[in-house]
DNA sequence: GCCAACGTTGGC
DNA sequence: GCCAACGTTGGC
């Protein structure tokens, strides 16, 4: 199982959004590379939330409930949309500065390529970030 | 096919 | 508000 990070800025769409939703269409995305790592999701694979600009944290995990589908909102039909589905928010957050500052963390895909909205996570970063998030 | 200009993202 | 990174566009 493939482990992820979505971006999203929270006065866009938060964390409390998909909770209060339920699911949610995770479309807009425009960039190859992010697309790419839609198309790879499966249903059942779990991913971070990132919120960007405001927060700067990993605030929960989503769970992919939908597989890489045309999304609608591309009027030229190129680019693809996945569901997400709230699995549970952090007991903490873990801010960027604490990422930056971690040995295994400070590696990680979303800090080498920090413009990358939906980007791969191993299954090491996977496990740290539990750790610093309190379990 | 190259590359300069420009737009967007996101951290600071 | 500024700037760095980087993808896209358009002229040649």
């Amino acid at each position: 199982m493939a482990h992820w990070l979505v971006k999203s800025e929270p006065d866009v769409y938060s964390f409390s959004d998909l909770t209060r939703d339920g699911r949610t269409t995770w479309d807009g995305v425009r960039n190859h590379a992010a697309a790419i790592h839609l198309k790879a999701m499966k249903e059942g694979e779990e991913a971070f939330f990132y919120h960007s600009n405001e927060g700067k944290a990993v605030v929960g995990i989503a769970r992919v409930v939908k597989t890489a589908f045309p999304d609608m909102s591309d009027p030229a039909g190129r680019f693809v949309a996945v569901e997400f589905a709230p699995v549970r928010a952090f007991p903490k957050e873990v801010g960027l500065a604490v990422i930056k500052a971690d040995p295994v963390l400070g590696k990680m895909e979303m800090i080498r390529q920090n413009r990358l909205s939906v980007s791969p996570v191993s299954d090491a970063e996977w496990a740290r970030m539990l750790k610093l998030a309190g379990g």
